[in-house]
DNA sequence: CCCTTTGTACGAACATCATCGTACTACCCG
DNA sequence: CGGGTAGTACGATGATGTTCGTACAAAGGG
């Protein structure tokens, strides 16, 4: 079975997390993550770019310690490391999170 | 006088927020700010790098919403926006900031 | 009025990043 | 074993971002 790296949370940067959030892809995969859309495969996000850019952002999010990826076959599950996060930088991800709900909704 | 454009709140994105804030020298700046250094010249903050690049730093906080400039003679007294980003992204601020303290912090 | 201080404008150099297409690997199912 | 599915590797490309130096502008003090 092949295994994927993933950091430990006191291995965790800021730097790292905000860099990885910055991009407005990978923030629609933490938020759907984060919406109970965890154990879905990557290409099943329907995410409006190719294979292998939708390969680079799991990436980039999984070296920031912000997601865990299981192969299950030939797919990947994805998941929120909320509590690694949650550990590392308290408040940091919901304050994230909930900021990405309110950027997207019509400016009141 | 000189003045500056300075966006309002229902302006503010995420994007441009997350994005100015991964940078680890305009964080510097941000956590200065935040630790009661308001009121001071730009140049003054001894930042690691050179003039102009000083200038392009505090322009893309001031252009994200994250920082008001006003001129005081020839110098610029800066000041986190603090109750601006708290009305748009409420508790978004307070996590980066004690995020980026715990970062800079020995690991325990 | 000259000089100093503080910041800006501009252009260049360099690094990083997002994106893509193609070729490839690993796993599963019949 | 053969075919399909899900993802990776690699190289290229174009956009963006950081940095700098130099020249310039605006305000204030002697």
């Amino acid at each position: 079975m092949r295994t994927l790296e993933h950091p430990s949370p006191e291995n965790f940067r800021l730097d790292t997390i905000l860099s990885a959030l910055a991009d407005p892809i990978r923030r629609m995969i933490v938020c759907r993550l984060a919406d109970g859309q965890h154990k879905q495969a990557c290409l099943s996000f329907g995410l409006p770019v190719g294979k292998s850019t939708s390969t680079h952002h799991f990436r980039v999010l999984r070296e920031a310690g912000l997601i865990e990826q299981r192969y299950q076959g030939t797919a990947i599950l994805n998941s929120l490391r909320t509590a690694d996060l949650e550990s590392r930088f308290p408040g940091l991800l919901p304050a994230i999170l909930a900021s990405a709900r309110r950027d997207s909704e019509p400016v009141v």
